[in-house]
RNA sequence: GUCCCCAUCGUCUAGCCCGGUCCAGGACACCGGCCUUUCACGCCGGCGACAGGGGUUCGAAUCCCCUUGGGGACGCCA
């Protein structure tokens, strides 16, 4: 990996300069969101890089708030970064840091600027800067401060902006890990306000005062910031400090190729969430977007720390994509053990209104309930699932028969599968059923019941099995019998059995 | 308008740096089939791309140039 080579340019008495005793080989990531709105995917995917990447290598993640657009900086919107980082898993070492509660320190480098000869003072009206730039827009140049105050010399006075004196000849090159090398002509930068009028710092500068000063030495954003990237070397160059390691990555567009905008996917994160996706499932597809690792596309959280690299980071933009977000929470979904799912199964029980009053088997410590639900075992209920969600919404939705007292039979699933032609079958389930012993209750004990019922009543298990799903689901889709009647308990199983049996005989006694 | 970035199946991508093993591999989606107690899962197969044009070379997805297309930035926003 290589350092910026500008870096060659800054004294070496001065190198250290800035360095507060921190090990020079520690890699130190952040992630700077400003706090004017919620965390989108594309700030996910960056925070993710940056944090992959310090963890892989033993390094630190340091995480700062960008306030200093006060009029749009929300104490909302910090809060809903927080939460979602927090989903997410990714966890920093550093901050928050706050930019605006650091300005002493942004006019105390300003100052220096200024003292240096790299910055000026300014009191070109916003009027007569944009009529600079009209000018030069007429004649067909980049529209820009045409340095009016560069060499005035002007004093300090409040009202005033101060302006880098940026270089006039030559090019600066931004040397990046993932775009190589790209030479920024210095006659397309002007001399860029670094201080408002009102004091404050603007971007670019409190950008590299941060960077500097809490010793970040890799940058992993956005490639909307490549063409920032040279301005902030100037300021880099004109305090000589080293330069970062650059790894500007491509956007992630909406489905129109257009950038990322509420229209298309670019919700909230916390979205995500409650739609039931796994953070583990959204840290995977988000990596994929601009990274590879050959042909791999399942990642534990664990294989990423360990298989990042800046070096497979693609170049062009992509596009997210649901369909593949889905099947890849899909995958997820099954990876993990039902007792991994559980509480994120629980929270979304709740949200559709299940509320099991009752304890599970498996889990004792839930007491209380109805006598005929104790059975209920919570993992095997997830277990039973877990192929056949694609989320954890859907896992919720699809579990609700487990939680029913009574079940409502589809009308035409009872009309086809709850017929009188059954009732000797579904009587004789129900015998061997309650001969298993409590104790003894297993898939092959189960089994072997169901043999013996299509033994007694010469009935293969294709024509009993329907009926029995419809008794226990009250439809024709559900997970396979034994598994449901291990998850469902014993008594619960007997009695809704009971109940279809019940339900044909209402039926036929008309 | 000016500057910058990018360009492989519909989408995410491997391959590109170090040309031949690529009539281009994987995944999602889609379409068939198998498995099967339903639905899924799983498995097998199919569809489907090197933007276009010039070079360089015995040979180019891979190197160079141009065109086109897409994106980004040009702010007392970040």
């Amino acid at each position: 990996m290589k350092r910026g080579t500008n870096s060659s340019l800054i004294p070496c008495s001065n190198k250290n300069q800035y360095n507060n005793g921190e090990n020079m080989d520690t890699i130190i990531t952040r992630f700077p969101p400003s706090p004017t709105g919620y965390l989108h995917i594309g700030g996910a995917r960056t925070a993710l890089f940056n944090w992959l990447y310090s963890r892989q290598t033993n390094g630190k993640f340091v995480l700062r708030i960008e306030d200093t657009d006060e009029a749009r900086s929300t104490k909302e919107s910090v809060d809903a970064i927080f939460e979602s980082l927090e989903w997410l898993g990714i966890d920093w070492d550093e901050g928050p840091y706050f930019q605006t509660q650091r300005y002493d320190i942004y006019k105390d480098y300003i100052q220096k600027l200024v003292a240096s000869g790299h910055a000026y003072y300014c009191d070109c009206t916003p009027e007569e800067v944009e009529a600079m730039r009209e000018e030069a827009r007429a004649t067909g140049k980049k529209p820009m401060y045409n340095g009016k105050c560069r060499d005035l010399n002007k004093e300090g006075k409040p009202g005033m902006v101060v302006r880098i004196k940026a270089p006039k000849m030559g090019s600066t090159v931004v040397d990046d890990v993932v775009k190589g090398s790209t030479a920024f002509p210095n006659s397309e930068i002007d001399d860029f306000i670094i201080q408002r009028s009102d004091g404050s710092p603007m971007y670019n500068l409190a950008v590299v005062i941060d960077d500097i000063t809490m010793n970040i030495n890799t940058i992993i954003r956005g490639d909307d910031h490549l063409v920032n990237t040279p301005k902030q070397i100037i300021i880099y160059n004109a305090l000589g400090a080293p330069l970062p390691l650059f790894a500007h990555v491509p956007m992630v567009l909406g489905s129109d190729k257009a950038r990322l905008s509420k229209r298309h996917g670019a919700m909230s994160v916390s979205e995500y969430r409650d739609m039931g996706f796994l953070p583990d499932a959204m840290l995977n597809y988000l990596v994929r977007l601009g990274w590879s690792h050959g042909d791999q596309e399942f990642f534990t959280r664990e294989e990423l720390i360990a298989k990042f690299s800046l070096e497979h980071i693609g170049r062009s933009p992509s596009m997210f994509d649901m369909d593949k977000l889905t099947a890849l929470n899909a995958k997820h979904i099954q990876s993990k053990s039902p007792s991994e799912l559980a509480p994120i199964f629980l929270s979304n029980l709740e949200k559709i209104g299940i509320t099991p009053q009752s304890g599970f088997a498996s889990n004792s410590g839930m007491q209380n309930g109805l006598e005929f639900e104790t059975e209920l075992n919570l993992e095997k209920i997830i277990e039973t699932l877990q192929p056949r969600s694609k989320t954890m919404v859907e896992m919720a939705e699809a579990s609700r028969f487990y939680f029913k007292e009574t079940i409502e039979f589809d009308e035409s699933a009872a009309k086809k599968f709850l017929k009188p032609d059954i009732v000797e079958a579904l009587r004789k389930s129900v015998h061997y059923i309650e001969s298993i012993a409590s104790a003894d209750f297993s898939e092959k004990n189960l089994e072997n019941a169901f043999t013996k019922v299509m033994e007694e009543t010469n009935l293969k298990f294709g024509k009993i099995a329907q009926p029995i799903r419809v008794a226990l689901t009250g439809t024709t889709v559900s997970p396979g019998i034994f598994e449901m009647i291990l998850a469902l308990g014993k008594t619960k199983t007997i009695q809704r059995i009971q109940q279809a049996l019940n339900h044909i005989a209402s039926l036929n006694r008309l």
